[in-house]
DNA sequence: TAACGATACGGAGCAGTGTTCCGTTTAGCA
DNA sequence: TGCTAAACGGAACACTGCTCCGTATCGTTA
């Protein structure tokens, strides 16, 4: 939540070392990648990025971090713009889903289990944008914000270059008995 | 596919002890319960696990083949049964959703990752199901069949005794936006 | 009933995770 | 230039799933 003390000037250039590595790494095999490979990619050793990111999910969160508030402040911005409160929830659920089947894995690891962190962060961060949303459509009679976020969530899992799986759509007919 | 030989008598006994006790292990502390501790409670080696049930998800499919023969049997029988296509289609997917809900941590496994056995056997066994249900109420334009199991596998992950998340509920809203 | 070969068993051991620990190195200040 | 707090590296730990092979047991046959 604040920038604490910015140390030692090796720590600061390792840190953004280890943050395009991990990048670059999560590109290549996915969020699931050891975080040996990490450590190797970026040329440290382990303890440096424990040092850095105390758990996984910490390194995740921080990789991941621009995005999520970009889409986390899509959200009123779209709200202002859109013709609708529901087209405005319609896109922002989209964003979302885009942010999540693009990267390799990701959606699978917001199910809680040991990412408890991450979970708690996305979590935190995007519940509050779609509550606003769903409040704006009249729809929180029909669900929970968290419980949509979940949802789509745990919708987009596996659905990594999967020709037999597109979770676009099925998000979309989610939405649309939103409405019904 | 076979019975293949019906062996020795011990070989029999604890093939029956090691289900039993990987389904009471399953209960206790879900479908992820480290191998050893099934081992532990069946009272067997690690070796003897191994030889009857190859992996780890064979276990699974073996503890839980009875259930997911009945789910597909029920298939034809609401369709039968009930008043309608659609009707008969939700009832269906309401009793996949209690399987799966009721198993903690089965609905996780259903991914692939490693479980591509499980993942293969569910599968196999349930789309043809949801294809004639879905064909009988002329919905397969909408969504292929096996889109839809894995969808409402995913939306059942994480749906156990967690008071914020109803899978039900989502999956209804799935259901209903497919006939929108 | 005794012996013997096929069958099954047990559990140590391997490989691959995330994470911790601590001796060593280094930055940056006096 | 020296010195100390800060940072580093990577061996080691704990915990997985799974394999391997020496040992025990079954059940058949003489």
């Amino acid at each position: 939540m604040s920038e604490s003390k910015p140390k030692r000037a090796d720590a600061r250039r390792n840190e953004k070392t280890l943050l395009d590595a991990a990048a670059a790494v999560f590109v290549a095999s996915g969020v699931d990648a050891p975080v040996r490979d990490i450590a190797a990619k970026a040329g440290v050793g382990m303890g440096t990025i424990y040092r850095h990111f105390p758990t996984r999910a910490d390194l995740i969160i921080a990789v991941y971090r621009h995005q999520v508030e970009e889409c986390a402040s899509a959200g009123p911005a779209l709200l202002a713009a859109a013709d609708s409160p529901h087209a405005a929830l319609a896109r922002w659920i989209d964003l979302f889903v885009d942010f999540l089947v693009t990267k390799h894995g990701l959606a699978g690891v917001l199910q809680g289990d040991g990412f408890d962190t991450l979970h708690a962060y996305f979590l935190e961060r995007l519940v509050p944008v779609c509550a606003q949303l769903l409040e704006a459509a009249e729809l929180t009679s029909r669900v929970r914000p968290l419980e949509l976020m979940r949802g789509v969530g745990n919708l987009c899992v596996g659905a990594e270059d999967n020709p037999d799986y597109d979770a676009r759509r099925l998000v979309g007919l989610l939405i649309e008995g939103l409405r019904a």
